[in-house]
DNA sequence: ATGTCGAAGTTTCTTCGA
Protein backbone atom coordinates (compact mmCIF):
# COMPACT_ATOMS: atom_id res chain seq x y z
CA UNK A 1 0.00 0.00 0.00
CA UNK A 2 1.22 3.47 -1.06
CA UNK A 3 0.21 6.32 1.20
CA UNK A 4 1.80 10.23 0.09
CA UNK A 5 1.85 13.48 2.09
CA UNK A 6 1.63 16.08 -0.33
CA UNK A 7 1.08 19.91 0.91
CA UNK A 8 -0.03 21.09 -2.52
CA UNK A 9 -0.55 24.97 -1.55
CA UNK A 10 -4.06 25.49 -3.18
CA UNK A 11 -5.55 22.89 -4.69
CA UNK A 12 -7.83 25.36 -6.96
CA UNK A 13 -4.69 26.73 -8.15
CA UNK A 14 -3.08 23.08 -8.30
CA UNK A 15 -6.00 21.20 -9.61
CA UNK A 16 -4.08 20.19 -13.16
CA UNK A 17 -0.81 19.35 -11.52
CA UNK A 18 -2.99 17.30 -8.79
CA UNK A 19 -5.34 15.67 -11.11
CA UNK A 20 -2.19 14.65 -13.59
CA UNK A 21 -0.22 13.00 -10.38
CA UNK A 22 -2.92 11.35 -9.18
CA UNK A 23 -4.08 9.67 -12.18
CA UNK A 24 -0.03 8.66 -13.18
CA UNK A 25 1.17 8.41 -9.52
CA UNK A 26 -2.03 6.64 -7.84
CA UNK A 27 -1.36 6.99 -4.20
CA UNK A 28 -3.74 4.37 -2.47
CA UNK A 29 -3.75 7.03 0.22
CA UNK A 30 -3.06 10.94 -0.82
CA UNK A 31 -2.53 12.78 2.71
CA UNK A 32 -3.35 16.79 1.58
CA UNK A 33 -2.15 19.96 3.25
CA UNK A 34 -2.83 23.53 2.19
CA UNK A 35 -5.90 23.13 0.32
CA UNK A 36 -6.81 26.49 1.17
CA UNK A 37 -10.69 26.15 0.62
CA UNK A 38 -13.86 25.73 2.01
CA UNK A 39 -15.00 21.99 1.74
CA UNK A 40 -17.97 22.92 -0.41
CA UNK A 41 -15.11 24.49 -3.26
CA UNK A 42 -13.04 21.40 -2.72
CA UNK A 43 -13.89 20.48 -6.68
CA UNK A 44 -15.34 17.36 -6.62
CA UNK A 45 -14.49 16.20 -10.19
CA UNK A 46 -10.75 15.52 -8.82
CA UNK A 47 -11.65 12.18 -8.01
CA UNK A 48 -14.78 11.58 -9.62
CA UNK A 49 -13.46 10.24 -13.06
CA UNK A 50 -10.86 8.50 -10.60
CA UNK A 51 -13.15 7.06 -7.95
CA UNK A 52 -10.99 8.16 -4.54
CA UNK A 53 -13.28 8.18 -1.48
CA UNK A 54 -12.78 12.25 -0.38
CA UNK A 55 -12.40 13.73 2.83
CA UNK A 56 -11.85 17.36 3.68
CA UNK A 57 -11.48 19.36 6.47
CA UNK A 58 -11.17 23.26 5.11
CA UNK A 59 -11.98 26.20 6.20
CA UNK A 60 -12.04 30.05 3.98
CA UNK A 61 -8.69 30.85 2.06
CA UNK A 62 -5.48 29.67 4.53
CA UNK A 63 -4.81 26.14 5.84
CA UNK A 64 -6.96 23.04 5.42
CA UNK A 65 -6.24 19.25 5.01
CA UNK A 66 -7.81 16.16 2.95
CA UNK A 67 -7.71 12.34 2.96
CA UNK A 68 -7.97 10.84 -0.40
CA UNK A 69 -8.51 6.97 -0.65
CA UNK A 70 -8.97 4.30 -3.58
CA UNK A 71 -10.52 2.37 -1.05
CA UNK A 72 -13.48 4.01 1.90
CA UNK A 73 -12.15 5.36 4.77
CA UNK A 74 -13.80 4.15 7.73
CA UNK A 75 -14.48 6.76 11.26
CA UNK A 76 -13.23 9.90 10.06
CA UNK A 77 -13.10 12.67 12.09
CA UNK A 78 -11.80 16.63 11.90
CA UNK A 79 -9.32 18.21 14.57
CA UNK A 80 -7.18 16.94 17.09
CA UNK A 81 -9.07 16.57 20.70
CA UNK A 82 -9.35 19.55 22.54
CA UNK A 83 -9.80 21.23 19.58
CA UNK A 84 -13.22 23.08 20.05
CA UNK A 85 -11.78 26.76 20.64
CA UNK A 86 -9.24 25.86 17.40
CA UNK A 87 -10.80 27.62 13.80
CA UNK A 88 -8.04 26.74 12.24
CA UNK A 89 -8.16 23.47 9.88
CA UNK A 90 -4.90 21.32 10.11
CA UNK A 91 -5.76 18.03 11.15
CA UNK A 92 -7.90 15.00 9.62
CA UNK A 93 -7.87 11.15 10.61
CA UNK A 94 -9.31 7.97 9.00
CA UNK A 95 -8.94 4.28 8.77
CA UNK A 96 -7.80 2.43 6.11
CA UNK A 97 -8.18 -0.74 5.58
CA UNK A 98 -5.53 -2.88 3.82
CA UNK A 99 -5.72 -6.55 3.05
CA UNK A 100 -3.79 -7.80 6.14
CA UNK A 101 -4.41 -5.12 8.12
CA UNK A 102 -6.12 -1.59 9.57
CA UNK A 103 -4.08 1.53 9.46
CA UNK A 104 -5.32 5.03 11.62
CA UNK A 105 -3.82 7.96 9.60
CA UNK A 106 -3.51 11.15 10.90
CA UNK A 107 -2.91 13.71 8.34
CA UNK A 108 -1.97 17.13 9.74
CA UNK A 109 -0.67 20.86 8.52
CA UNK A 110 1.18 21.91 11.75
CA UNK A 111 1.37 25.47 12.27
CA UNK A 112 4.35 27.61 10.76
CA UNK A 113 4.38 29.82 14.27
CA UNK A 114 7.03 32.54 12.66
CA UNK A 115 7.33 35.29 14.21
CA UNK A 116 9.41 33.50 16.78
CA UNK A 117 9.18 34.51 19.66
CA UNK A 118 5.29 35.76 19.24
CA UNK A 119 1.90 34.42 19.83
CA UNK A 120 1.98 32.63 16.86
CA UNK A 121 4.63 30.77 18.02
CA UNK A 122 3.04 30.12 20.88
CA UNK A 123 0.24 28.32 19.24
CA UNK A 124 2.75 26.35 16.99
CA UNK A 125 4.53 24.71 20.74
CA UNK A 126 0.77 24.45 21.97
CA UNK A 127 -0.20 22.57 18.87
CA UNK A 128 2.51 20.70 19.21
CA UNK A 129 2.01 19.49 22.94
CA UNK A 130 -1.88 18.63 21.80
CA UNK A 131 -0.36 16.25 18.83
CA UNK A 132 1.99 14.67 21.52
CA UNK A 133 -1.08 13.65 23.65
CA UNK A 134 -2.70 12.64 20.19
CA UNK A 135 -0.13 10.05 19.57
CA UNK A 136 0.22 9.14 23.43
CA UNK A 137 -3.53 8.31 23.51
CA UNK A 138 -3.08 6.21 20.38
CA UNK A 139 -0.15 4.34 21.33
CA UNK A 140 -2.24 3.37 24.73
CA UNK A 141 -4.93 1.67 22.84
CA UNK A 142 -2.74 0.00 20.31
CA UNK A 143 -3.95 1.66 17.64
CA UNK A 144 -1.45 1.07 14.63
CA UNK A 145 -1.07 4.79 13.19
CA UNK A 146 0.51 6.70 11.18
CA UNK A 147 0.71 10.44 11.64
CA UNK A 148 1.37 12.35 8.28
CA UNK A 149 1.91 16.07 6.52
CA UNK A 150 3.42 19.58 6.30
CA UNK A 151 4.95 19.86 10.32
CA UNK A 152 6.88 22.93 9.86
CA UNK A 153 9.88 21.45 11.67
CA UNK A 154 13.39 20.71 10.34
CA UNK A 155 14.71 18.11 12.75
CA UNK A 156 17.91 18.78 12.06
CA UNK A 157 20.64 21.01 10.49
CA UNK A 158 21.70 18.07 8.10
CA UNK A 159 17.90 18.59 6.78
CA UNK A 160 18.55 22.21 5.31
CA UNK A 161 21.22 23.40 2.80
CA UNK A 162 21.97 26.35 4.93
CA UNK A 163 21.06 26.05 8.54
CA UNK A 164 22.84 29.01 9.63
CA UNK A 165 19.51 30.75 7.74
CA UNK A 166 17.14 28.91 10.08
CA UNK A 167 18.52 29.50 13.25
CA UNK A 168 16.18 31.60 14.40
CA UNK A 169 13.42 30.27 12.27
CA UNK A 170 10.31 28.70 14.15
CA UNK A 171 10.83 25.49 11.81
CA UNK A 172 14.44 25.08 13.88
CA UNK A 173 14.64 26.62 16.98
CA UNK A 174 15.38 24.45 20.04
CA UNK A 175 12.10 24.59 21.58
CA UNK A 176 10.29 23.20 18.17
CA UNK A 177 12.74 20.55 17.76
CA UNK A 178 12.53 19.27 21.28
CA UNK A 179 8.75 19.08 20.88
CA UNK A 180 9.08 16.96 17.54
CA UNK A 181 11.90 14.43 19.92
CA UNK A 182 8.91 14.37 22.30
CA UNK A 183 6.38 12.93 19.78
CA UNK A 184 9.07 10.57 18.22
CA UNK A 185 10.97 9.28 21.40
CA UNK A 186 7.18 8.61 22.96
CA UNK A 187 8.56 5.28 20.41
CA UNK A 188 7.74 6.36 17.01
CA UNK A 189 9.70 5.94 13.56
CA UNK A 190 10.50 8.87 11.72
CA UNK A 191 10.21 7.23 8.14
CA UNK A 192 12.55 8.92 5.94
CA UNK A 193 15.05 8.96 8.41
CA UNK A 194 15.13 5.15 9.22
CA UNK A 195 15.65 4.34 5.10
CA UNK A 196 18.60 7.31 4.59
CA UNK A 197 21.20 8.87 6.57
CA UNK A 198 22.51 12.27 5.21
CA UNK A 199 22.09 15.43 4.22
CA UNK A 200 20.94 16.75 0.84
CA UNK A 201 17.25 15.59 0.91
CA UNK A 202 14.82 18.17 0.95
CA UNK A 203 10.75 18.26 0.24
CA UNK A 204 9.99 21.90 0.21
CA UNK A 205 11.84 24.72 -1.98
CA UNK A 206 10.42 28.59 -1.78
CA UNK A 207 9.03 29.96 -4.63
CA UNK A 208 11.42 33.38 -3.52
CA UNK A 209 15.28 33.74 -4.72
CA UNK A 210 15.69 30.91 -6.96
CA UNK A 211 15.54 28.41 -3.96
CA UNK A 212 14.87 25.29 -6.37
CA UNK A 213 17.31 25.91 -8.62
CA UNK A 214 20.23 26.60 -5.97
CA UNK A 215 18.26 23.67 -4.58
CA UNK A 216 18.40 25.95 -1.30
CA UNK A 217 15.82 23.59 0.69
CA UNK A 218 14.31 22.04 3.73
CA UNK A 219 13.01 18.92 4.41
CA UNK A 220 9.95 18.99 6.75
CA UNK A 221 7.22 17.06 5.40
CA UNK A 222 7.41 13.82 7.83
CA UNK A 223 6.05 10.33 8.18
CA UNK A 224 5.76 9.20 11.97
CA UNK A 225 5.09 5.34 12.22
CA UNK A 226 3.72 3.59 15.56
CA UNK A 227 5.61 0.23 16.16
CA UNK A 228 3.31 -1.65 14.33
CA UNK A 229 3.17 0.12 11.29
CA UNK A 230 7.02 0.18 11.19
CA UNK A 231 7.69 -3.15 11.51
CA UNK A 232 5.77 -3.00 7.61
CA UNK A 233 7.80 -0.49 6.13
CA UNK A 234 9.03 -0.93 2.60
CA UNK A 235 10.46 2.58 1.76
CA UNK A 236 10.26 6.27 2.45
CA UNK A 237 11.12 8.56 -0.26
CA UNK A 238 10.44 11.90 -1.69
CA UNK A 239 9.35 12.54 -4.93
CA UNK A 240 11.97 15.64 -6.13
CA UNK A 241 10.89 15.55 -9.40
CA UNK A 242 8.19 17.31 -8.81
CA UNK A 243 9.53 20.30 -7.85
CA UNK A 244 10.58 21.14 -11.07
CA UNK A 245 6.83 19.90 -13.03
CA UNK A 246 5.02 23.13 -14.38
CA UNK A 247 2.91 25.38 -11.88
CA UNK A 248 4.47 23.53 -9.07
CA UNK A 249 3.59 23.53 -4.96
CA UNK A 250 6.79 24.60 -3.24
CA UNK A 251 6.69 21.19 -1.47
CA UNK A 252 6.63 18.07 -3.49
CA UNK A 253 4.95 14.29 -2.24
CA UNK A 254 6.70 12.67 0.18
CA UNK A 255 5.84 8.18 -0.33
CA UNK A 256 5.94 5.50 2.55
CA UNK A 257 5.58 2.20 1.08
CA UNK A 258 3.46 -0.41 3.41
CA UNK A 259 3.43 -3.75 3.21
CA UNK A 260 -0.17 -4.07 3.83
C1' DA B 1 18.76 41.21 1.30
C1' DT B 2 16.06 38.60 -1.39
C1' DG B 3 14.27 37.68 -7.16
C1' DT B 4 7.15 34.31 -5.32
C1' DC B 5 2.74 32.59 -4.97
C1' DG B 6 -2.36 31.98 -3.68
C1' DA B 7 -6.55 33.75 -1.70
C1' DA B 8 -9.71 37.33 -0.35
C1' DG B 9 -11.30 41.97 0.27
C1' DT B 10 -10.12 46.73 0.45
C1' DT B 11 -11.61 43.93 -6.04
C1' DT B 12 -8.14 45.05 -12.27
C1' DC B 13 -4.64 46.56 -6.87
C1' DT B 14 -3.56 45.78 -1.80
C1' DT B 15 -2.83 42.94 2.05
C1' DC B 16 -1.79 38.86 4.39
C1' DG B 17 0.35 34.37 5.27
C1' DA B 18 3.78 31.32 4.10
Amino acid sequence: MKIATYNVNGIKARYETVATWLREDAPDVAVLQEIKSIDEAFPRELVEDTGYDLHTHGQKGFNGVALLSKTPLEDVTRGLPDDDEDEQARYIEGTVIGETGAVRICGLYLPNGNPAPGPKYDYKLAWMARLEARAKALLAEETPFLMTGDFNVIPDDRDATRPEAWANDALALPQTRAAFRRIVNLGLTEAFRARTQGAGHYSFWDYQAGAWNRNDGIRIDHFLLSPAVADRMRDCTIQTEMRGREKPSDHVPVWLDLDL
